[in-house]
DNA sequence: CGGGAATTGGACCGATCAGTCCACTGCTGC
DNA sequence: GCAGCAGTGGACTGATCGGTCCAATTCCCG
């Protein structure tokens, strides 16, 4: 359940690779950077190629179109989000666990200046509506991340801290898009207000559901 | 406040208009809905003239250039979020109040089917980053919005409803992340039940500050 | 070392787009 | 009824962009 990155099944890989999986690797960090800083439809290709020193036919060369490559960016920055939470995210299982994730959410974007948002907010709101395998790839990352809440949230319930009625996957699904929401209105506001208030209202609304006592 | 929108200030408006100001209006409300369903980047000003059956001359009779054009979508948009919630949003000073405000949400995006999410968070996630007049305006329009419901939440604090510790702008904020997170991945699911498990979240975590009883 | 495939360079093309320009029309006030 | 300006039509332009093509180069492998 936590496969398939990369491109995916669009079109049988051309099989072979050597140093070209180096190039191919440059191309699609800096369009994950450039589509992160100023949007898909605002990255060129010619952006892409200049920041990579590469030429245009070793774009065509290792994707199709730029479908293709905004593909494997969506692929790339499942990954990367996954990856900066991997701590936080593997060992969730309390109430504590959880804030300290939240504050990791938080102290991330206070470092990036909250410019760019979420990578994968940020894809989503530009590709969802115009791109069927883009939004199909999304959902695909987002039930990832949604799954590794609902993980700790089931490990938090099995332990008895979490009421038995409580729905993990509706509160990690809540969560998430708390998150997503959070991290929309700190993007446009400059500031990582709107998140720690999205993060910590949610977070009040999970701990409605804890048996024990009620710490707040 | 509650003030200013149209195009603002960006230069002294055009002074006169007649039946021009219909045709201004019909320009804007096209532009605001194909870009609410294609983005600002995919609706191109021929588009626009197609949708209104209007002459390249007019677009840039009314509005100095498509930064000007997006600018009173903007507001447009603004205006109109509001006004779709305009009775839940009005009389809001109770928990149940609040509950009916979630229930309007949620509707509206069942029957439009999630297309295009809120028509404000689309621009933003497109603009913010780009476009720093245009990152001012939504800044003010989420303002806006957040303001009616800490009118309501201070409402309920000032009857003895919520507890005085509670936050109400925070709570606001918190509420309207929710509502813009629900709203993303309702969009990118395209299924209302992202947006519902937000906002319940988000609203049990209002209900922890309540002070009679807690009736969950 | 030799041959074929992977890789790379970059000119080129057609489409599209924001924005310009000028000529025409029709209303309005004097 | 006429002068003048808001409103309109639409051709045109320069730039950009995604995508194509072909030739040169480099690398791998027998």
């Amino acid at each position: 359940m936590i496969v398939m990155h990369t491109t995916g099944d669009r079109a049988a890989e051309p099989v072979l690779t050597a140093r070209g999986r180096a190039t191919r690797e440059r191309i699609v960090a800096a369009a994950a950077e450039l589509m992160h800083e100023r949007g898909v439809a605002g990255t060129s290709l010619d952006d892409v190629r200049a920041a990579t020193g590469t030429s245009k036919s070793q774009l065509y060369h290792y994707f199709a179109d730029k479908a293709a490559l905004v593909g494997a960016v969506i692929g790339r920055q499942v990954g990367q989000v996954l990856q900066v939470q991997q701590p936080e995210l593997d060992d969730l299982g309390s109430l504590a666990a959880l804030r300290r994730w939240r504050d990791r959410v938080v102290e991330v974007n206070r470092h990036t200046g909250c410019v760019g948002g979420c990578p994968l907010g940020r894809l989503a709101g530009e590709l969802v509506e115009s791109d069927p395998s883009a939004r199909a790839d999304l959902v695909a990352g987002f039930g990832e991340w949604r799954e590794h809440l609902a993980v700790g949230l089931r490990a938090m319930q099995a332990r008895g801290e979490l009421a038995g009625g409580a729905d993990p996957e509706e509160l990690a699904l809540g969560l998430l898009a708390a998150a997503q929401g959070g991290l929309l209105l700190a993007q446009t506001h400059r500031s990582v207000e709107p998140l720690e208030a999205a993060l910590d209202l949610a977070l009040a609304g999970v701990a409605v559901h804890l048996v024990v006592s009620g710490d707040r």
